[in-house]
RNA sequence: CGGGAUGUAGCUUAGUCCGGUUAAAGUGCGCGUCUGGGGGGCGCGAGAUCGGUGGUUCGAAUCCACUCAUCCCGACCA
């Protein structure tokens, strides 16, 4: 339908109308990603990925300080290895996409091409949808004695799962992401390098991507298929759901039993190795975006920001612009020196009005602007993006003011969060009172008795599941919201993506 | 895989109910011009075999059948 808005102006969804549709239309508006014409498959746009490969970057490095190697395994995967362990394969096969031939031809009937009947694969590969089993089959061969352990390896790879309902980066059916892989002596060593990893994400998350999230457990019917526990960081996006942002699996000794991975002990006993993985992808892409953007576009936290700062010059002549332009340059030393990534837009084929919309829909965290009045009486304006305050100060020093104002916004923009994280946080003693606080959205901290029958129910009833037992949950002792039964402590519920 | 909806220019849509010359608009794109402190104005121009196939008809974007695709709501899921 048309509207006299449409007409007039560019008009966009708010956030308040159509959650949802107000996401999509960012993703696509912010130029981060696109449909592909493949189902359930998307273009990851250059402004898209430059956010990724910050993150990379910066997970690469926590990684790499921790301890861990890159490196690659395959795409495909036999498709025998994944019936090796049983849970896993219950937990995957039902997304799996799966290679059977080899070839393709031309039709006989000249109507393109078929595939080659001929070239049939005698064993069929399935498309990773985690690289699990395909890994634990290599660390057979690595792996004879005490003296090769740990092996401490993470890869960044994509993977595929064939979702029904997808949704541009929190749910596609080929994504990005890292996986990590290690293999380990004892049991403890396992559970401590699971923790580890979880609490690198955590740091990641609210240190860099300044979105607070809760720590905890997953219950056992959200577990990851082959884990013995699974860890989890769990946040929660502006329309009151949550999103799981990263796990972290303590796999036990499934993975080491199923591909038959032993090493001998110190004593020269044989056992079984055990094993974590841990994982997060462009699924962070959504949650950063949910976390902090407003109606008129994405808001970016300074640490991730591709374009920490954009100049806009406003001039009429070439020789205003020229002026204009010869202190850009300076800017930009000072900012290179620091550290800071700037982008000087001088692009006559844009208007300034233009380019404040443009950079303010992509999120960048600080807008300069100077013109003619500016250069004459030696000021420059600064925009923050996230509180869209205006200020007018003197050219002189401005860099210094900038590094400080985008630690600042890094600053607000996690209190912001945290501060509607908390305020979001429930807790009920009634199923009642449950049933409200879910609708209203949020988490919603209530006991539990502890049994999948009544997170089952709860699930049916109220469309919650557990979010998570947080790690730092308070021995307290108090009766299920639904079942009435003891229970020890509080769990996290929510509706989430 | 169940329920609902939609396919018309790069994008967003009007026209479809009730068939009738050359399919309309906004935006975007190209050229020119006036402009330039929050997505500019004016003028000109390019751009669509109306998702596909078949049928009804003198005549189909419009009616019928089939088909493909996408989106939304469920079940499933990082």
């Amino acid at each position: 339908m048309h509207t006299i808005f449409d007409i007039m102006a560019v008009k966009h969804t708010k956030r308040t109308e159509d959650y949802s549709k107000w996401y999509n239309e960012l993703v696509q508006r912010a130029d981060l990603a696109e449909h592909s014409d493949v189902r359930g498959c998307m273009v990851i746009k250059p402004y898209g990925f430059a956010i990724w490969e910050r993150m990379k970057e910066v997970l690469d490095d926590m990684f790499k300080e921790t301890g861990h190697s890159n490196a690659y395994f395959p795409l495909f995967i036999p498709k025998s290895y994944l019936s090796k362990e049983a849970s896993h394969v219950e937990g995957f096969a039902k997304e799996c996409a799966v290679v059977t031939h080899y070839r393709l031809k031309n039709a006989e009937d000249g109507s393109g091409v078929v595939v080659d009947p001929k070239a049939k694969l005698e064993e069929e590969l399935i498309v990773r949808p985690t690289s699990e089993t395909i890994i634990w089959n290599s660390y057979r061969n690595w792996i004879q004695s005490y003296r090769d352990l740990p092996i401490l390896i993470n890869q960044w790879a994509n993977v595929v799962r064939w979702e029904m309902r997808t949704r541009l980066f929190l749910r596609t059916a080929e994504f990005l992401w890292q996986e990590g892989h290690t293999a380990h002596a004892t049991a403890n060593e396992a559970i401590d390098e699971t923790r580890q990893m979880l609490d690198v994400y955590a740091k990641f998350a609210e240190d860099f991507m300044a979105m607070p999230v809760v720590r905890g457990r997953k219950t056992a019917s959200e577990r990851f298929a082959g884990a013995e526990d699974t860890l989890c960081i769990e946040s929660l996006m502006q329309d009151g759901k949550a999103l799981q942002a990263g796990t972290s699996h303590f796999l036990g000794q499934n993975f080491a039993k199923a591909f038959d991975v032993k090493f001998a002990d110190k004593e020269g006993k044989l056992e079984y190795v055990w094993a974590t993985s841990w994982g997060v992808s462009t699924r962070l892409m959504g949650a950063l975006i949910m976390c902090h953007s407003d109606d008129e576009g994405l808001v970016l936290p300074p640490r991730l920001a591709p374009i920490q700062v954009v100049a806009v010059p406003i001039y009429r002549s070439k020789e205003e612009l020229s002026s204009i332009s010869d202190r850009m340059l300076e800017l930009k030393k000072l900012f290179k020196e620091k550290g800071i990534s700037f982008k000087y837009d001088d692009d006559d084929n844009r208007r300034p009005g233009w380019k404040f919309s443009e950079y303010e829909t992509k999120g960048v965290p600080v807008r300069l602007a100077m013109g003619p009045r500016d250069l004459a009486n030696g000021k420059i304006e600064v925009v923050r993006r996230d509180t869209k305050e205006k200020k007018i100060v003197d050219f002189e020093g401005v860099s210094d003011y900038v590094d400080g104002l985008l630690k600042e916004m890094q600053e607000h923009l996690f209190q912001r969060a945290l501060d509607f994280k908390n305020n979001s946080t429930i807790e009920v003693d009634d199923f009642e009172a449950f049933k409200k606080a879910i609708k209203g959205g949020g988490f919603v901290s209530a006991h539990w008795d502890g049994s999948s029958e009544t997170e089952e129910k709860i699930k049916e009833m109220t469309q919650a599941t557990i979010r998570c037992i947080p790690l730092d949950q308070i021995k307290e002792n108090g009766k299920c919201v639904l079942s009435g039964k003891p229970s020890e402590g509080r769990v996290l519920f929510a509706k989430a993506y």
